[in-house]
DNA sequence: AAGAATCGCAACCGCGTACTG
DNA sequence: GCAGTACGCGGTTGCGATTCT
């Protein structure tokens, strides 16, 4: 099928925005809200196509983004999030309060990889660069650093859990995808093994599409079928939101050295 | 001081997918 | 079910800033 142009590409400013352009997009987006994208331009008097000015208000001009440089924990949480998602930058982003996607991609480019890589870290695998691999290798020994193993808790550690508890994001209605349940994951270490299994019994009762996603974790702990199989409660009860279960129940997994034992993850592929 | 090399990041491009009629 | 459209994502590029020689 062929795909027709976002747009116009005459007459179109393209490369760096000037301030005057940056004011203009902000204060429409201000006054009427994030839109459609492609008549935006227009609207807002500008002279760029849609996809440009929801990349420049996105990565760079929304309010709620956190400037400056990376801390320690962000490192950490970025590392073992993209250990388990790999380059799912978007979903790496919605657990980084502040942080756009295209902003951790650069990071991890720029500064990651060549932490992992002198670490002896291979930062595509997150397995040991000389370690032999085969095709169904667990990976298990990996260690991103000394600090989650630790009993005591660093401040920075529980900072780290408490960004991750409330996750930053707003409340939101997330897709339902077949449940995708970690087994084995052994943190601080991670496992990094995935296994995706239909939904189970209970779920196939909705009719599809699903109306969330989950993504089951363990530290240590069984995380039996029991556990990672659907819950017995009113699906139309089920808070499908980034708060579920966090601190429902006195049984919490402690994933990535936080308080929780699901994420929902929004748009996990499976592809 | 100046040119070359490298770095860092904003922005672009193309594709996949959801949505709509 | 199909075609067209719009959006969002991940990979890549371009270029100014910084560091090196």
């Amino acid at each position: 099928m062929g795909r027709s142009p976002c747009c116009e590409k005459e007459h179109m400013n393209k490369g760096a925005w000037t301030k005057e352009e940056d004011e203009r997009l902000v204060s429409y987006i201000k006054s009427h809200g994030e839109g459609c994208w492609r008549s935006l331009p227009r609207a807002a008097g500008l002279l760029r196509c849609g996809k440009s000015c929801r990349l420049r208000w996105i990565n760079y001009l929304r309010p709620d983004l956190k400037r400056g440089n990376f801390t320690h924990d962000e490192d950490e949480l970025i590392i073992k999030l993209h250990s388990l998602l790999g380059n799912k930058w978007s979903l790496i982003a919605a657990r980084l309060p502040g942080r756009t996607d295209n902003e951790i991609k650069n990071y991890w480019n720029t500064h990651i990889k060549r932490k992992l890589l002198s670490k002896g870290i291979d930062p595509s695998t997150h397995r040991a660069i000389n370690e032999a691999k085969t095709e169904d290798q667990i990976v298990k020994d990996v260690s991103f650093g000394s600090k989650f193993e630790n009993t005591e808790k660093s401040v920075d550690q529980k900072q780290s859990k408490k960004n991750l508890n409330g996750f930053g994001c707003k409340e939101e209605t997330v897709e339902y995808y077949p449940v995708v349940v970690v087994e084995e994951a052994i943190c601080p270490d991670l496992n990094l093994e995935l296994k995706i299994s239909p939904p189970c019994q209970n779920h196939r009762e909705r009719t599809p599409p699903y109306t969330a996603s989950r993504f089951y974790m363990e530290n240590g702990m069984e995380c039996s079928s029991e556990t990672a199989k659907c819950q017995t409660e009113d699906s139309s009860s089920i808070s499908y939101s980034s708060s579920i279960d966090v601190s429902s129940s006195g049984v919490g997994y402690d994933f990535l050295g936080l308080k929780t034992r699901v994420l929902d993850f929004r748009s996990m592929e499976m592809k």
